[in-house]
DNA sequence: TCGTATGTACGACCAAGCGTAGTACGACGA
DNA sequence: TCGTCGTACTACGCTTGGTCGTACATACGA
């Protein structure tokens, strides 16, 4: 589920607002000089992706992204890492060889917060949820 | 830069050859009834995207994956990753969050054979290179 | 030498997705 | 009633990916 140039835009604005957003909003912090009709098109294309969800607010709709830049960029991630088959491994290596300093110091981090390295699989995959809330996991 | 279906499926069979294919033989070892020249046409499109070599042998091509499957996983993710804009830092924490216990045991190892965790960010944001050959960096 | 097999180069067609926008139509306030 | 705001729907051009066909070169056996 890649986005567009302009889609990627929209989110941007959408992400950076602390609420819902109407179309005219939208609009109006786009730097490019669009339609309104352009905006609304990509807004609704959006809404049917399930990337943003519309909200009714009186006789217009408020537009909010339908989950955060990092679990969407997480989930992209995810995503890649899927598509390697087997050796995740082996890509995951890759991945955190490439990364900067300052990447490679927050999965550190991330990974001490996270359960202590199990010396079994267990059965449940995730053994800990916090922030998990986004919708169409298709 | 996204592969098709198709595509996938190419680099697959390219990415399980001990060595460079034939047209003809990527094309037999597609599940599906394709055209001769449909293969053709795909592995040109992805030459020309710089994801496989052309090596020439006799009068025929033979091709290569330009780079491995893992590297290739490793560079989308670090795509996703970019996206994200400023803070890595909480889509790092997402990805962790959602990996699963053995992603996560990999990342530790691959972690701790990296260098050691910086006390300062240094200047230059990439302090060593080894697995840094892919041509195209556009 | 000629036909056939093998390969490459190039062009073409179609579907889907994205960027862009116009038009039609309903609700609402001046 | 009329202009404004907002939505719904349609449309068009471009790019990309999947799928081939045709043309042309070349090697090889009859």
């Amino acid at each position: 589920m890649a986005l567009g140039e302009l889609e990627r835009a929209v989110m941007a604005q959408l992400w950076a607002a602390p609420g819902p957003l109407t179309v005219r909003e939208v609009h109006e912090g786009l730097e490019r000089e669009l339609a309104y009709t352009t905006v609304m098109t990509v807004l609704g294309r959006l809404a049917k992706k399930g990337v943003v969800r519309q909200e009714r607010d009186g006789k217009a709709y408020r537009y909010v992204a339908a989950s955060t830049r990092e679990q969407m960029a997480a989930s992209l991630m995810l995503d890649a890492l899927g598509d390697v088959g087997e050796d995740r491994t082996a890509a995951l290596v890759a991945f955190v060889d490439r990364v900067g300093p300052e990447e490679a110091a927050a999965l550190r981090a991330a990974l001490q917060t996270g359960p202590p390295p199990p010396a079994v699989i267990p059965e449940v995959p995730e053994p800990r949820h916090d922030g998990e809330d986004r919708g169409p996991e298709s």
